[in-house]
DNA sequence: TTGAAAGCGCTAACAG
DNA sequence: CTGTTAGCGCTTTCAA
């Protein structure tokens, strides 16, 4: 920098207001000398040093609890390519959805010095995020919602989703839906579970508690769900996962019973999956716009940092049902209540 | 810092070399206080002043064409999972499988400060990875090779990979078998046509151009590739897809053709779709050691960093045929060549 | 074994 | 509009 300072015949401090200040901060000629210099030398500025000075890096944490889950990947997909757009980096971080790991990279990335963090939580308190809000570093809340502070927030509007997808199911002549969740303490479970339940007493059928698993997000967790809905005495004759990686699960159950969609079961899934219109006579989906809720977190948590000070702002993004050939009429002599 | 030494009676020199010194370089009662300082105060090392005295940051980079593909997503969990159990931290970059943001990608991630980079290459020569090779970057090749220079690298023998599959294909009667692949730059997609080529050659069948077509890695390329195919004079029996998410397009066009696997056509692909085996009668797959590729390369990197003189090393994973559903005889009356 | 002191390269407050 | 100067908080010679 000295070099190019000296070649440009001002100082450090110009050539740093001509990089990195205000447009119009330094008269046109100078700063032409300056960036001429700075094409001449090959200098680069070292972020390191600028990091050090502003206390912060130019780069948001992602936090989800598992990269793996198709959902998560595209949402830092999309967080990535928005905060690039900004001149933001993105680092990723898993939780494994568990509370003492999403504490822990919260309070790494805090100390690694991000700009700001687009969370994904677990739902629960911790010491993790009690310190990461004490420290000011901003949060966007993605997904789910957080309970214990109030962040800027971008979620779907899970209820409405799973009553779209509970009403497509009962429509269809279904009254014994089931309901595989994950881990209750996640918002977004939480919501689905009353949307489900609201359009079922919407039709005048009490939920029953024998009907609603709460697992965790992954696969295994749907499919031995699914396997004990199958084994009741009166099985269901439709399902409702709360998550993508579920429905695989409850297909593999569904396999290994002999079972076939649509003609012995339903399915409907909140969120897509992968190839969801190859599986079977493809799989009926709660879609969301993954890809539009990571880039508005990016939006939201840089508008966090142009203006701390600025309303806390909470964005709800809609959800689409996509119909597919796991949506039919209950099979034949199933319980259908009079009336 | 100052506040600790204070407090432990020390200088902020002796806090350094206890925190990030040599275990003895302090004596050890001089150690304790120091350690009793910090914990009583709290105090948290500043990264952002250690990362611009240490000239690099204690993150790695991960740059690959999409995460939103799965394989790179399991990378990319992986080499995180490894990163973080070394005290690094990852960052993600996506180059869209285009060599100039492939190089703008490098450029970016390195005036990061970032201490390596794990690269899946374009395959193609580019500024931004000589301009990293210039800055001393440490940089890890994972999946690809890279041809311009010599770089510790993680691979899958993907010849052999691809013989195995079309094996199984040809034990299963096949002889017309085609070939859709991705960029041909990418090394991957050479050398499991090589496989391919081998393969056939092997059963004295020479490769017919006709069957063999490059596209992207993505759904829809697969998916116009395989309807070419179909549309073919004489179409083949069998695909052999060089990538997971071609696979997925190449179902499609088999759905649009109303033909059925394996009944009409035996389908393989390299690399694993998730669901895979749901998929229709399930797609036949090579598959990669994905974990243990990401995490290989996070070893490489951390041993090339401790010791930057360490001779090149080269990993080459073995892949696994998964024999699925959709492998099956060719159907009646089909081109079996005498012989 | 420890302390003093010199930077790492940048930005911002303060003068001019 | 631009230069001087003072750090940001850490690590690491160099001396003691």
């Amino acid at each position: 920098m000295i070099e190019v300072a000296q070649r440009a015949g001002v100082s450090t401090a110009t050539v740093s207001r001509v990089l990195a200040g205000p447009p119009e901060m330094v008269r046109p000629e100078t700063r032409e000398k300056v960036l001429r210099a700075v094409a001449e030398t090959g200098y680069l500025p070292n972020r390191l040093a600028r990091n050090l000075r502003e206390r912060a890096a130019r780069i948001f944490a992602v936090v989800v609890s598992d990269i793996g889950n198709p959902f998560f990947t595209a949402l830092v997909r999309s967080c990535e390519d928005a905060a690039r757009e900004r001149g933001y980096s993105v680092l990723v971080a898993d939780t494994d959805e568990k509370v003492d790991q999403e504490a822990q990279r919260l309070l790494d990335v805090a100390a690694e010095g991000v700009a700001g963090i687009i969370l994904a939580s677990t739902g629960r308190q911790n010491e993790g995020l009690e310190q990461v809000v004490r420290s000011w570093i901003p949060v966007v809340a993605v997904d789910r919602r957080v309970a214990t502070a109030s962040f800027d927030t971008v979620a779907t509007d899970g209820r409405a989703g799973a009553r779209e997808g509970i009403e497509a199911l009962l429509e269809a002549g279904h009254q014994r839906i089931a309901l595989i969740g994950g881990p209750e303490e996640i918002s977004t479970m939480t919501e689905r579970r009353v949307g489900y339940e609201e359009a079922l007493r919407g039709h005048d059928i009490e939920p029953e508690p024998d009907l609603i698993r709460f697992g965790d997000l992954k696969e295994e967790s749907g499919r031995a769900a699914a396997l004990e809905l199958l084994d009741l005495a009166t099985p269901p004759t439709a399902i409702f996962t709360a998550s993508n990686l579920i429905a695989i699960g409850a297909v593999k159950a569904l396999r290994e019973r002999r079972l076939r969609l649509p003609d012995d079961l339903s399915l409907v899934c909140f969120d897509d999956v992968i190839g969801g219109e190859l599986i079977g006579p493809g799989i009926a989906a709660v879609v969301q716009p993954t890809y539009e809720m990571g880039t508005a977190a990016a939006e939201l948590l840089i508008r966090r940092l142009e203006d701390p000070e600025a309303a806390v702002e909470e964005r709800v993004l809609p959800t689409a049902l996509l119909r597919r050939g796991s949506i039919g009429p209950p099979p034949d002599g199933s319980s259908r209540r009079p009336g």
